[in-house]
DNA sequence: ATGCATCGCGCG
DNA sequence: AAAGCGCGCGATGCAT
């Protein structure tokens, strides 16, 4: 059964449908204070929700302690059906731009509140929306997809991930911000009163200042800074710390020493601490589906950026444990099962590396890895240039399909990760150049030019369909964790909030961690491996590709790896 | 005063 | 070792 929600100004519907998408009777009418207990009563039927925008609904009824099991995030489930290669002839994707085709969350709307006058910028994103109809667009652009089931398995993945960005923020990564200030006092020195530098980076700058024998030293900024380093003899090009690394002066080292820190103080200093830290618990926006390739985006507080540094002050609740697990070397795993080489498989079956070493490719794991990578981005110089031809040999079935992605890229294409969620296509002024290259007569230097750009469109597309399909393995995994995990802390129905059983508190491309009573540590690890074999078997079917995950049940971030 | 581009660096 | 993919964010410096 699917219940579609609908909000409007004269207060909420609640439509049943049944599987085939028919109509179960007349709507309920509903107001806000009702809604949190009537989805409550109804979850007993295991219904799936249908709404416009998982952040417009799903917050508030974590707030009043309900939980759902699975939805249709409709403006989600809309953006991948609207560009996706399976669903191209449907009328949704051939719809002119609507309302669902808006660039921003739902939510994020401001809602004109008896405004006389509505002054409204864009008309077609702001058009009402329908989720009957929407949702009734979406069954048909599925049901006629080339590939039903993987479209369809992508977008319940999709909706559950929505579903998920909405519990970690409501439950929170728990962290102590007087460990936190313990490591900054430590790293930094004491807080600063005012606006001075803290005293670690006094001193530094002070050595900088002697040793180069001038006041004149403004490490805060790149230009002035490069200026002050060509003035004291240095032949620096840029103030990258990985450049100036390359440089033997003594003013290299306390400088980058500097950098280092001032990075820290800056992102994940005491004002990150004062802005993003409030009762123990960090609670960014997450967003999912934020990155073209599917991955999820993060906003306030720089969440994917957490700095390993830092990661001591992430602390399990009293009598709790995190368990922080991530999945080994996943992108090449995935590119092992997308195009089914089974050679690559095979040297997969432990560390993926050693195994390319074991193959013979490659005479070290580093040099494994550096392939690997090499041959993911589309490197053609430096080790992974170097690399690939070895890599190709060994491995010519997956080797070919990234060379595929990228031909394709080139010349402007699509490509699909294994779920079916697409590439964009390159914008107006690609096409432009390319097309200006083209023509007889073109300049070398443009031809150059829009060699490189295709180039480039290329290196994206190779790497989306890795990237992408690992962004799905990621979200299959962590669905079924979900489930799984809200298993464990209790009988289903037997009541308890999300945050007092095992929930998920972070996710990181191929990492996450739970925050569980001790108790329950070994379980989520063993859930967590279950449901990492079952995201490969959902995705990649009966392939012998394995998806190895590493563990790790501490108390604190910074004990993990 | 405010917006935007660039640099640089954190994460995967 | 620093090339090749995807992000977010803060500081700086220039343009409006």
């Amino acid at each position: 059964m699917y219940v579609v929600l609908t909000r409007s100004t004269r207060g909420i519907t609640a439509l049943r449908l049944d599987d085939a998408g028919s109509p179960l009777g007349e709507s309920d009418s509903l107001t806000e204070t009702e809604l949190p207990a009537f989805v409550a009563r109804l979850e007993r039927e295991r219904p799936r929700w249908v709404w416009d925008d998982s952040t417009r609904w799903y917050p508030a009824l974590l707030a009043a302690g309900v939980r759902v099991e699975r939805c249709v995030d409709l403006r989600l489930s809309h953006q991948i059906l609207r560009g996706s290669e399976l669903t191209a002839t449907s009328a949704l994707a051939n719809a002119p731009l609507g309302p669902w085709d808006a660039a921003t969350p739902l939510a994020e709307k401001p809602r004109p509140e008896g405004a006389l006058f509505d002054f409204d910028p864009d008309p077609v994103a702001d058009a009402p929306t329908d989720p009957v109809a929407e949702f009734a667009l979406q069954r048909e652009a599925v049901a006629t997809a080339a590939e039903p089931g993987r479209i369809g398995l992508l977008l319940a993945a999709e909706s559950a991930g929505g579903l998920i960005a909405c519990e970690m923020k409501s439950a929170g990564l728990p962290v102590r911000a007087e460990v936190h200030e313990r490591l900054l006092a430590d790293l930094l020195g004491e807080r600063p009163r005012g606006f001075e530098r803290p005293a670690r980076l006094e001193a530094l700058l002070d050595r900088m200042r002697t040793i180069l024998g001038t006041h004149d030293v403004n490490p805060d900024s790149p230009a002035e800074l490069l200026k002050a380093l060509r003035r004291s003899g240095l032949q620096a090009a840029s103030t990258r710390s990985w450049e100036l690394e390359q440089i033997d002066h003594p003013v290299i080292a306390p400088l980058l020493e500097y950098k280092k820190l001032s990075r820290l103080q800056n992102a994940n200093g005491w004002n990150w601490l004062d802005t993003w830290v409030a009762d123990g618990r960090f609670r960014p926006d997450y967003v999912p589906g934020g990155a073209a390739t599917g991955r999820w985006g993060a906003s306030g507080g720089g969440a994917l950026q957490l700095p390993k540094q830092v990661r001591g002050a992430v602390v399990a609740d009293p009598g709790w444990k995190l368990v922080v697990a991530d999945a080994a070397q996943l992108e090449p795993r995935v590119l092992s099962a997308l195009s089914a080489d089974r050679r690559m498989a095979e040297a997969g079956r432990g560390d993926l590396y050693e195994g390319i070493v074991a193959s013979g490719a490659v005479k070290t794991r580093a040099e494994a890895k550096v392939a690997m990578l090499g041959a993911m981005y589309g490197a053609t110089a430096g080790d992974g240039g170097r690399l690939m031809p070895a890599l190709t040999r060994a491995f010519p079935q997956a080797i070919a399909l990234v060379e595929q992605a990228a031909r394709t890229g080139e010349r402007g294409g699509i490509v699909s990760t294994r779920l079916g969620r697409s590439s964009p296509l390159p914008g107006e002024e690609w096409r432009e150049l390319q097309e200006g290259a083209s023509v007889p007569g073109a300049s070398e230097g443009l031809r150059g030019a829009a060699r490189s750009q295709s180039r480039g469109w290329g290196r994206f597309t190779r790497n989306f369909i890795v990237q992408g399909t690992a962004a799905e393995w990621a979200l299959c995994w962590m669905a079924g964790l979900r489930g799984r995990l809200w298993n464990l802390g209790g009988a289903d129905g037997g009541g308890g909030r999300l945050a007092d059983r095992p929930h998920l508190v972070f996710f990181l491309h191929d990492e996450v961690i739970v925050h569980t009573p001790a108790e329950l540590a070994d379980s989520v690890v063993a859930e967590l491996r279950s449901a990492a074999s079952e995201a490969g078997r959902l995705i990649f079917g009966a392939l012998p590709v394995e998806f190895p995950i590493t563990t790790a049940v501490v108390d604190d971030y910074g004990q993990a790896k």
